[in-house]
DNA sequence: GCCCAGGTATAAA
DNA sequence: TTTATACATGGG
């Protein structure tokens, strides 16, 4: 990934591809919006930033050389080589190797492992426009204001709350498990740092001591959270696309990257049965 | 109004 | 161990 600071702010030059739509509106994160003007804005550690497409690349507008090396460049995973990761992915079979075309340029972003966790505990037998709705007023509501906007409010903070002050969220009853998460996680008993190098099998049965965390939700937080790749999360429509596209195909057999599989094949089975 | 949302806890078979 | 239901809320 090649890049350079301009007027404009920071230009990319992703020649592995870095599609806005396909990486901000996948499912893995929920505080990015769309613009009218096709922009997308987003808040990361604190900071909004507004992004947008050129003819040969993406802008990130007005930002500075320090922010870019103190979150952007990790947050957008631009040392990694979709490319590559793709070309494995497609080697392993034909299905794949379609199911990789029909989402191009997405990348897994590098969210903070506490509001990746969080997220995807509201995100259960929810939509994500309504799912984003209850992060957005979770973040003004309990987050910090800096800059004029709003941080996601940390484990501490919310690990003080009960359900009663939850309920402007309207989470319904995922209030109590968002702060069953965040006591576990405040008080140590559940380390998400400690994840990015733990075997994902041990990672699994810690993320799923919080209630409301099932397989999904964990699995889920590994991938997006804490970026390991090789995290798979497994729902009904992911059986059923296993077995009625992909029949063969395991979590195993897609190796380290079963998680970016993952992403290809739901949205090309969403694609051709929709 | 009705169906459903990239689930999970809980109570039965 | 596997299978059914309730769960809060609101988008389409």
């Amino acid at each position: 990934m090649e890049f350079r600071s301009s007027e404009r702010g920071i230009e990319l030059f992703a020649d592995d591809g870095f599609d806005l739509k396909n990486t901000f509106d996948c499912g893995q994160c929920f505080r990015w919006d769309e613009q009218p003007d096709g922009s997308y804005t987003g808040v990361v550690r604190g900071k909004r930033l507004r992004v947008y497409s050129v003819d040969n690349g993406i802008v990130l507008e007005n930002c500075s050389e320090e922010d870019f090396d103190g979150i952007w460049l990790d947050y957008f995973d631009l040392n990694t080589d979709y490319n590559a990761i793709k070309k494995e992915i497609s080697e392993l079979c034909p299905a794949l190797k379609d199911a990789a075309e029909s989402i191009s340029g997405i990348r897994i972003l590098r969210q903070e492992p506490w509001e990746a966790l969080c997220s995807f505990i509201i995100s259960q037998n929810n939509n994500i426009p309504r799912i984003k709705g209850i992060v957005s007023r979770l973040c003004e509501g309990f987050g910090e204001k800096k800059d004029g906007c709003y941080s996601f409010p940390s484990a501490e903070t919310l690990s003080r709350l009960s359900v009663e002050e939850l309920a402007p969220l309207r989470a319904g009853f995922r209030a109590r498990y968002i702060l069953d998460a965040a006591k576990k996680v405040a008080d140590g008993e559940v380390a998400l740092d400690a994840m990015y190098e733990l075997p994902l099998e041990e990672c699994r049965k810690e993320l799923m001591k919080i209630v409301g965390v099932g397989a999904k939700v964990a699995e889920c937080t590994l991938l997006y959270g804490l970026h390991r790749l090789e995290a798979f999360p497994v729902d009904v429509w992911m059986k059923k696309a296993l077995a009625d596209s992909f029949s063969g195909v395991t979590a195993e057999g897609l190796g380290r990257y079963a998680g970016i599989a993952q992403q290809y094949i739901f949205h090309y089975t969403r694609n051709i049965s929709e």
